[in-house]
DNA sequence: CTGATCAGTGAGTGACCAATCACTCTATTG
DNA sequence: CAATAGAGTGATTGGTCACTCACTGATCAG
């Protein structure tokens, strides 16, 4: 069995800055530079552990999804024998306590605004194709109720997005009301 | 009455512009040089008409939110009578044929991506709010339907962006199944 | 005609950034 | 002790882009 050379135990972690880097400035707006400060290794070396600025983007926004995938999992275990309704709920609330940090919500957000680079979009349907087929396969739900849970994800997004959650008018307690949002 | 400017005339000119390019790449990914030949002047001119990047990116949107509300006004008057949720299925579907060609769509989620750019983030929540009020205000449907209707609005943005309605897999049928998406 | 205002542009400038390359240092191996 | 391979970086490069400035040409009032 063999080890893993240096450079490949440092991959997660350059990735792992990665995802907190886009999610802050997206796509276009954050450097690989920014990305190698937050690992503490040089711009160049980014480059020798990935062939270019879009192949990183893309590994972070696949661990973004796997760090999904894994969260919703156990929630759905842990909730077993709540009904159908009752364990996409508590897949909501695992995913509403995941994302309370924003980096994992704003790098989906950021991935969709240039998903029409294909890499990209191609690992964005990826992981939306794990999330719908999990949601369905360890609820048991309908169609329909799998649909409205990832439509009322996407609200959440807004939410957080645009700040909607520190505005007290009628319309933003509207949007807001009964989703579980970041503390 | 003093009648307008030939630059005045020109401002809704390169907004209409800006809305498609935008659009098509994003605040970031979107030079001032694409604005300008697409409204057929120099870039240097678009500094005239707008003091910078991020005005005209704010200017857009508006526009953007502008044409929205128009389009669900009057959708909700030839539904009068329809009761609240007719007209919010009215306004649903009024909504879907405008941003049949994907502009307006796109433009919203690339501004939430970037939001947290001040200026933008209070244009997104303007346009929200106002959107929110039309759909409360003209249909007359219970809070929960109005945001029924704003979530699966999200969601229709999720299926363009990620072209999830090309796709013919089980879980993507699912996503997308009943929502009225652009042909 | 004169001069002033406005429309509109070409040619920059300075900053930034993805990607590359030549290089150093370290550790291991024979 | 060489010799080699891998880890890691500094310096550079070629290109892009927001923004500026000095300028031209047109229009029009007095």
């Amino acid at each position: 069995m063999s080890s893993l050379s240096s450079a490949e135990l440092r991959i997660p972690v350059v990735t792992a800055a990665a995802v907190r880097e886009f999610a802050r400035g997206g796509y276009h707006g954050t450097t690989i530079a920014d990305v190698a400060a937050a690992a503490r290794i040089s711009p160049a070396y980014v480059f020798k552990l990935f062939p270019g600025k879009e192949r990183l983007f893309v590994a972070a926004l696949e661990d973004c999804f796997q760090q999904i995938v894994e969260t919703l999992t156990i929630a759905a275990e842990e909730a077993t024998g709540s009904g159908p309704d009752g364990i996409l709920d508590a897949m909501g609330g695992a995913y509403a306590q995941l994302i309370s940090d924003r980096s994992l919500l704003m790098l989906q957000v950021h991935a969709q605004s240039v998903a029409d680079v294909p890499e990209i979009g191609q690992a964005l349907r990826a992981g939306l194709a794990s999330v719908v087929r999990l949601a369905k396969a360890r609820s048991g739900a309908s169609d329909e109720a799998v649909q409205r849970f990832i439509a009322y994800g996407q609200l959440c997004h807004l939410i957080v997005t645009t700040g909607v959650d520190d505005v007290t008018d009628d319309w933003a307690v509207l949007v807001a009301r009964g989703i579980r949002h970041p503390a």
